[in-house]
DNA sequence: TACAAATTGGGACGGTTGTCCTAATTGTGT
DNA sequence: ACACAATTAGGACAACCGTCCCAATTTGTA
């Protein structure tokens, strides 16, 4: 597998924007990563903020990726949100490292009020709405949206205190809790059924 | 009320910081909001990260005071645990701007791999003993910690999300989720004491 | 009123930033 | 081998940053 100096860029770039925040992150941090001079990056580049934006595209591509291959590995929806809650515990160092990837870049661009922000909370959106269309899956049609946005909330809250405290037992706790909490969505469900066929058969 | 320049300086500057973040906040910035010129700073700061310490400090003495003040006004804990929760609808429209200040400021800060970290941190530190001592009140004694550390980062994802979404709805209902969250803990915590005392009638 | 201390404004400093230009190098098709 | 396009390295640039100095001003005090 090779790649052009431009997906190199922006995968440094990505990485680079991830670890020290866009307004840290200097074109002579991404140049030394990639192994090419500062001058080179006009060629490849306009403005800082073009970067930004290939970042977030190509951020917003494996993210969709990944949503597939998830859905792709497991048939059922509840293991599909598992996979997004398990997420948290694969990229466990990380986060404790550099809070998550995208909660971060929102907040940091909605205080640098850059035009952006909306492209970048676009990537929050696409979790919304994977995980809105599994709670569907689960037969939850009414508050599908409420759960998903709930579910993305309490990540966001465990990975921001992850961070914060660097405190591994936390997020092992929280994670447990966030199982928990969907596993008493799918009892709550099939026992509604459950009364329902009852209801049915009378 | 009238406050000393150095008050002053601290007071522009934690509001600064929480609207354009540390780094991007500047000397400028600072001095202009103050009414100063940005020479005369040295003055009273030697760094920016002095200036810094000095907001942190700042920020957890009104914490404190805050918390005092929560203590004082409501006698019962279940109150006092609401009135935390209550915060995010009061500081709604600052928060779906510019985020949780403490939050945010903790995000930047290990980003930046900077040495007052910690010291920002433990503003958090506030909340998470304070939000565990009215658990303990509640009788939660043997999980008050893991409650305290769950409400908080409840709060800070929906911070998070309400910042990236800008949604006010979604705000309210996590809130209203958060309320019958704690509302449920107490059920359950009087069902137990009631069982318990019909133990111990038997 | 006079003197010392506290406080202030203006500006200089070295360094870094994003941006941009240009000359040299590399690659490609004929 | 040649011409032409794509790509590169190096450096210039103006602007801004945090830092720092110093002379002027204000304030407090004897």
């Amino acid at each position: 597998m090779t790649f052009s100096t431009r997906e190199l860029i922006v995968r440094e770039a990505d990485q680079i924007f991830y670890e020290k925040g866009f307004e840290a992150a200097s074109f002579s941090d991404i140049a030394a990563a990639v192994g090419i001079s500062r001058g080179n990056f006009y060629y490849h580049f306009k403005t800082k903020d073009d970067i930004l934006d290939a970042v977030i595209t190509h951020r917003l591509a494996t993210t969709r990726a990944m949503l597939d291959d998830w859905a792709r590995q497991s048939p059922s929806a509840v293991d599909r949100i598992m996979s997004f809650i398990q997420m948290l515990i694969s990229n466990q160092t990380t986060i404790m490292a550099f809070g998550c990837p995208v909660g971060t870049l929102c907040s940091e661009l909605a205080k640098l009020d850059h035009a952006a922000r909306t492209r970048a909370a676009a990537i929050f959106g696409l979790f919304r709405e994977w995980l809105e269309e599994q709670f569907r899956e689960l037969g939850q049609t009414g508050n599908a949206s409420e759960l998903a946005l709930h579910l993305l909330a309490r990540s966001q809250g465990i990975a921001t205190l992850a961070n914060a405290f660097r405190d591994e037992d936390f997020v092992c706790t929280e994670v447990a809790a966030l199982k928990a909490w969907l596993q008493s969505i799918i009892d709550d469900s099939s026992d509604k059924n459950r009364k329902e066929r009852k209801n049915e058969c009378t």
